[in-house]
DNA sequence: TCTTACTCCTTACGGCATAAGCTATTCTTT
DNA sequence: AAAGAATAGCTTATGCCGTAAGGAGTAAGA
């Protein structure tokens, strides 16, 4: 299932993710056991273990020695909670970019690329309407500031496409091998197997398909990334080309 | 959250994918009073209506005049539902390819595009290894037909995540619009207001977002799709060009 | 006719998010 | 110092969920 982002109360969410939360200010009653950052690095940790199914507030309550409802003094529903999460993921993400406008945007696809695959919950988490964390925003600010000025919502969204899809290729790959203990080559050869019993004449109904065999599903992915980027900075190139370069 | 597809008993979900359950066979007892289609049917339906996190046994044999028990006689369990409506719902989904591999693989795009928008819930089911449906596997074969023989596994992965990707943003902006009843202007003055009160130095910190004003959402995402298919299809041509063209 | 295999129901279990209300704690005011 | 107010964090309860277990009725084969 997908986690829609963005949906709660907006003010108290956004005063959440820009911590515009009166710090320094004397509260009464008794001292706050958590704070909102030690519930989301547990929560992120949880998340990290067990993904995004395994995400329930009696976990992240339990790895902190609470129950569940002790977190809901800090953050109103789970949705916020992950909105939070994913804001403090993306995190000191990006780092200082090359020179050129080619290499910097590489660079930053293959961070955030990385980034996703080190918190894959993070690709299960759909911005439905942005989150709008600093964070985030941050990730977006910095390949603005690297861009050419060509197309450039086109190529934000086809970046990010690019980025998210070929992360969730990898990390779905790696978490069902975790998941079911079978590697992607006995996945693959029991699969056949049973192809071969059930439908046998796959070959002739799909050839091309047959004869595009899985390899190393991992390694593949990758080189499926990189090279469907380089495909799109082609493409970009040849409209920037024409002007500044 | 996200489903994961393919991970239920794998001779038991092949066999109901390709619908090799031996149909013409007298069986013994009362007669189904079901269809595992009538109950695909009925599942897409619900989903349609109310996403995948609507989806409830409960809710799809409420629709049949069932109760929630009964339908796990003709489906194993709910995962094994999911992917075979995954399936089902590729169905008749490619039309005739036109002449040029460029525009056939435009047309193929769009065609894919169009269908996860008429039922979004297909962007939420993730395939950690795929489903291997009849219909999935047509849609795959079509695009093999057609595409040069160039860089197959990364066009292909680069085509899934653009036409995925771009979807998932209208999909979701068209969810939360109808989810929260306000339209996306009025969301976003919502969110505007208050950025301006909880962030003031917002257009200091990030110029360039703070430049790139959301616009009628829908539309804009749309263009940003076939910007990027174009980009990729003008890197791809690059590379083509000079073997074939 | 009796057995067997099958459909489809009721019931029940454990897990989920979270609403409601209570108690204990600590600051503010008197 | 005492009283009041606000807050943290607990227990309990509600109504969802997927689905295991078991039982009742039905139709084909022996």
């Amino acid at each position: 299932m997908v986690v829609y982002a963005g949906q709660g109360d907006p003010e108290r969410t956004l005063a959440l993710l820009w911590r515009t939360t009166g710090e320094g200010v004397k509260r009464r009653g008794p001292k706050p056991a958590l704070t909102v950052d030690a519930i989301l690095e547990a929560a992120i940790a949880v998340a990290d273990e067990s993904g995004l199914d395994g995400l329930s507030m009696r976990a992240v309550g339990e790895r902190l020695g609470k129950t569940a409802m002790a977190l809901y003094t800090y953050v109103p529903t789970k949705r916020e909670l992950i909105d939070l999460m994913y804001d403090h993921a993306h995190a000191d993400l990006i780092p200082d970019l090359p020179g050129g406008w080619r290499q910097a945007v590489e660079t930053w696809s293959l961070a955030l690329h990385e980034r996703y695959l080190r918190h894959p919950w993070l690709l299960q988490v759909s911005h439905a309407r942005p989150v709008l964390g600093p964070h985030e925003q941050t990730v977006l600010e910095k390949l603005l500031e690297v861009l050419p000025d060509v197309a450039v919502r086109a190529t934000v969204n086809s970046l990010f496409s690019l980025v998210r899809g070929s992360a969730r290729t990898i990390a779905e790959g790696q978490g069902a091998a975790a998941d079911t203990g079978t590697s992607d080559q006995e996945w693959w050869a029991a699969r056949s197997r049973l192809m071969n019993d059930l439908v046998p004449d796959f070959a002739e109904r799909f050839p091309r398909s047959a004869n595009m065999p899985p390899a190393e599903w991992d390694k593949a992915a990758r080189e499926a990334f990189t090279g469907g980027l380089n495909l799109l900075l082609d493409g970009l190139e040849n409209q920037t080309g024409r002007r500044d370069h």
